[in-house]
Order: C-alpha cells, then structure tokens, then sequence
DNA sequence: AATCTCTTGGACTGTTGAGTCTAAAAATAT
DNA sequence: ATATTTTTAGACTCAACAGTCCAAGAGATT
C-alpha cells in the first residue's frame, strides 16, 4: 500500500482496528510487558515487535506510532482490571441483611477492602499507574483518560455498596460524607492503600499486607461504626 | 546537598573534586529545572548545562554522571523541604494548653494539616515524588532513599505532636494506633493527601483544597474527636 | 488461479543524547 | 609571579531509537 503524497491521510480518522486480532493481541500483551519493565521513554517498538514476535512494521500498522500503542495497551490493562473489580464485587458483596453483628460487617470490610487495595495497590496496575503519572507531564490527557476509564468506572460501584450498609444502619455516616461522590469509598481505600504501598522490600509482604489494610479498615470503623 | 554534608547519607559516594560552590549551585537549581520539565530520560545533560550558564564539562566535574547529578539534585530538594516543614511545625505547634474546646482543636488540625499538605502534595515536590517513582523501578535504592531524606525526618514529628494533643485528652487515641510508628501521622495526612493530588484540572484549585482537606481533618476527627 | 490484504525482515534516515577529549583561558592558591 | 585547579567551547564517538520504505511472501477470498 503506497500512501505517498497521492493520498493525504484522512485526518481525524476514528479508530480502524485492522490486521489479525491475534497479533493485535499479541503486541498488546508484549507492550504491555516491555513498557511496564522498561518505561516509556526506554522502551523500544524493536523490542516490544520482538517479544511479540511480529514485525516491527506490524507494530506500526496495528497502532500507529508509540503513543497510540501505550495508549492502547493502557486502556486493555485498565478495562481487564475493572472487570476483575468488578467481578470481585459481585461475589463478595456483603448483603446487608446478612451482617449479624459488628464483628461480622469488620469481617465483611477486610474482605472487600482486602480484595480491591490488592488488585488497585499492587501487581501490574501500580507500575502501570507510575508509568501513566510519570508522562502526564507530557501528555495531560493521560491522567484524565486514567480516571475515566478505570477509577470512576470502579470507586462508584464500591461506594454504593457501602452506602447501602450505611442506609442499613450499620455504618453511621453522616450525611455531608455521602453527599460528596465517592468520598466513603476512598475513606475505606485510600490511606490503606497507600500504606501498602510504603511497605518496605524485603518484610514479609503478605502479613504486613494483611496488617496494612486491617489498620486501615480500623480506622474507618472507628469513625464510622455506630455506637 | 546543602549544609549537611557529613549526614547519613544511604550510599556512600566518593567524594567528588570539588568545584566552585556557586557553579554547583546553579547546576543544582538547573538540574531542578530541567528535571521537573523534562523528567529524567528526556532531560539533557546540555540543556540543564545552559540553563545552569555552565559548561557541559563543568556538569561532569562536579556531579560524574547524569544518575548521580539526579540523586544530588533529589537529596537538595528534599532537604530544603524538610527544613521548611520543620519551620512550619516549630511556628504553628498547637499547644494543648491552649486549645479551649473541639472548635480550637479542629481549627489547629485544619491550619497545621493545611500547611503540611500544602508543601508536601502540590507544587515541585509532588513532581520530583513523580519522577523518583518512575525512575524506582531501575534504580531501585531511590525509593528507599527518598524515604530515609524525607518522610522519615518530618513525619515522627507530626506524630509526636499528635501524640501529645491524645496524652494532653484532647484525641482519643486507642493504644493499637499509637503504638505504631508514624501511624497517626499517616492517618491524618494520608488521605487528605491523596484527595488533594486528585483535584481535576481547571477546577478552583483554592477552594477545592481546601474542602478536601477539611474532609480528611473531619474524617480524622470523627474517628478521634472524644465523646 | 487470481486478487487483495496483511506480514515480514531488513535496510535506511535522521535525530538525540551520554559521555570523552583537548587546548586554551580564567580563576585561585602559594 | 608561578603553579594548580577549574572552567570553557566545541568537536567527537558511539549507541539507541522512532519512523519509513521496499520487495518478497504468506493467507485468505472470490
């Protein structure tokens, strides 16, 4: 295909996703791998056609150039991740009717709370979120498309969730805190997760982990559980 | 680095051929510059020499290499920072003494929370946090680094203040809480932090700073506040 | 079989940037 | 004044890398 002067490129060109899904696949999966290890900046498309085993112009044909293919590679990681979040919810929402007693919605809380911080607060998603923060200087629009595509698809549901066992009665939330959109879900989330973020390489991970979120989850009951 | 030559430093250096303290200065400052642009892979050493008005050369006398002059520029800036915070703390301490009732100590939270905040999750030092996350992943040690220069100086100070207003009645505190180091300080910190780094783009910065700080203070003191 | 699209590998261009080298000039010290 | 250290400008090496071009081939579709 000869695209020479001939035949100027149709500017705002919406999205053709043309060529073999299975090798579309495939480099997104390599991007994924090689971006992640190696940052945007230093990651190379040689490498990335390389790991997925294609060649580099295929590289180019499916996705454009390098910031279309990190774009892209972003929103699959992302959209993988609200599903798994998603899901999550779905099997381990606690039903309110169900919480006998305080000890049973802190179970309830740990589990939930325990579950997300570690999808959100570690693995992929995290080096993923630095590498996003890290070119939002360059590329405003990421940090934005970050928030749309993950957090407010996934922080709604969370904290609806919790206002349900707020209306409930089992958690005594004043009504200023559920009148802000999400504020109680990132109450649950926020300082836990960060926390685990700060733990230290080489401590046991799983138990300060475990001892992380538990904090945290503490917290948030100290303030809100009825008494 | 500045005054504190000598300090526990996390790597010991082989001292560099000094040059002229006002060159290394500016190549500092420069360095800063450049840097919180153009983040660490796109920044050039040429460009941070002419915004220093120094010779490309000169950079190298004095710092050895790019990696180096980055750790020498994030150890400066982290110091002039913790000196700041210090200051702040040393001015506007709330002396239990002093605060008459839960209208006194929500106003103090408010300004010395504010205060904090406002140094340490807006303005150069969030980007510099940035960039060291992003450069964590290849030189490890960084992380570590940043940790031993800087929160690990101010945040056992806050906690120590907080500490007092629980020992003075003034917070109900559960010994769990205290028991862990910085906890506390995280707790009332943390939140508001992470809140303020989300503030979208084009909204009133001011005022949305605000709001969000008052949340993480009232979340704080809801859990905290005796009653 | 003929055609159309996608893929391949490799050569090629042009740029950028880290780090070195050098010889001369400037500053500093003795 | 002389010796030592530091600075300077610029040329230079070497490597990496984004993106293009091309000609041959693999795969499907008709």
């Amino acid at each position: 295909m000869t695209a020479t002067a001939e035949e100027p490129r149709a500017q705002q060109e919406p999205q053709e996703p043309q060529g073999n899904p299975r090798k579309r696949r495939a480099i997104l999966d390599a991007a994924g791998t090689v971006f992640l290890r190696d940052g945007f900046t230093r990651a190379g498309i040689d490498a990335i056609a390389a790991e997925a085993k294609v060649s580099k112009q295929t590289v180019y044909n499916h996705f454009g150039d390098k910031e279309r293919l990190f774009m892209a590679m972003t929103d699959d990681v992302q959209d993988r991740t609200v599903a798994h979040v998603m899901e999550l919810m779905d099997r381990d929402f606690p039903d309110p009717s169900k919480l006998a007693g305080p000890e049973d919605l802190r179970a309830a809380l740990l589990q939930l709370a325990g579950e997300w911080i570690r999808v959100v607060y570690t693995g992929p998603l995290v080096a993923l979120r630095k590498l996003v923060d890290a070119e939002s200087e360059h590329h405003p629009y990421l940090q934005q498309r970050w928030f749309t595509n993950g957090p407010s698809r996934t922080m709604p549901r969370l904290n609806r969730l919790l206002s349900a066992l707020a209306r409930a009665g089992l958690l005594d939330v004043p009504a200023e805190v559920l009148d802000v959109p999400d504020l109680l879900a990132y109450q649950l989330t926020a300082m836990a997760g960060s926390a685990v973020r700060r733990i230290e390489p080489g401590a046991d991970f799983e138990a300060e982990f475990q001892r992380r979120v538990a904090q945290g989850v503490d917290f948030f009951l100290r303030a809100y559980a009825p008494r």
